[in-house]
DNA sequence: GTCGATATGACAGTATGTTGTCAAAGACGA
DNA sequence: TCGTCTTTGACAACATACTGTCATATCGAC
């Protein structure tokens, strides 16, 4: 049992050193499609609905202005768009090219045959509720921000 | 209940979302004391025993160039100096100055206002599950990286 | 309808982390 | 002891994310 500040600080070190361990496997992941754990993510983000920027930075908790560079490669590189925002009309609406599906759906198998391994070593039920407490952190870190 | 895939990129997600959150709050703690979170996570590598510059990478699982770039930093705000390692003669000690123990200690206050404000919001017998579950998936993400 | 507050994209500057590469130092087996 | 492999620090290039700032677009109170 520890206290909490010890607590607190173990769980940080663990989540960065995850955060880097989860980007590696994102990066080998993506490689062979041309993507990067960054592009994925925000790919990942309007597979389903286009949105802007901003609200994709909403989204995913990155800055818009993150976002805003991220988006702008993957539309040099073909793999997205942006189309008029009938709301809006400077925050255009950014979304996949049909090449951008593509990338995605040939990561899927290499997603899923990493995740069955890593399900296997640390059990499904375990990590779906550890990362419910995590998301209760995060939710408190989020009102600990607005406090202040 | 959600299929593997699925469940990992959640906790992909969370990480990431949390990665960022937390940097935050380091900063916010380590800024009145002229540290950041890299900076604060170098030193306080080294507060029991002095190590090399690649020792603490392997420590905290950054590579030894990012630990060298902030530990220079480190040197040159005078908040850690490098001695003589009698076993290498390049690879030197890293070890805090009396002006950066002095730094760490004054960030402990509010480092523990904040976990006991977090514990209490998220309970700290889930928090310590949560924070074990997750060294188990790195572990078994180390091992799927050293199979390749 | 007007005006102030807010949201958005654009641009610049900075911090951090990664990979790649090289030379020097150390470790270890023959 | 020698030769080879590994470790380490140094340096460069790059990817990513952040803050700060500005002009423009939208929204909401009045």
């Amino acid at each position: 049992m520890s206290d909490a500040p010890q607590l607190l600080g173990d769980t940080a070190l663990t989540v960065f050193r995850l955060n880097g361990q989860l980007l590696g496997l994102a990066e080998e992941l993506t490689r062979p499609v041309g993507l990067t754990a960054a592009r994925w993510q925000v790919l990942g983000a309007v597979l389903r609905t286009p949105l802007t920027v901003a609200g994709i930075g909403r989204a995913v908790g990155l800055t818009r202005q993150s976002v805003q560079r991220t988006a702008d490669l993957l539309v040099a590189q073909g793999l997205a768009e942006y189309v008029d925002n009938p709301a809006h009309r400077r925050a255009k609406l950014f979304r996949p090219t049909r090449e951008g599906y593509e990338a995605v759906r040939r990561i899927a198998p290499g997603q899923a045959a990493a995740a069955i391994r890593l399900a296997g070593a640390v059990g499904h039920e375990d990590l779906a509720r550890a990362v419910a407490t995590l998301r209760r952190l995060g939710d408190a870190l989020d009102r600990l921000e607005d406090e202040r």
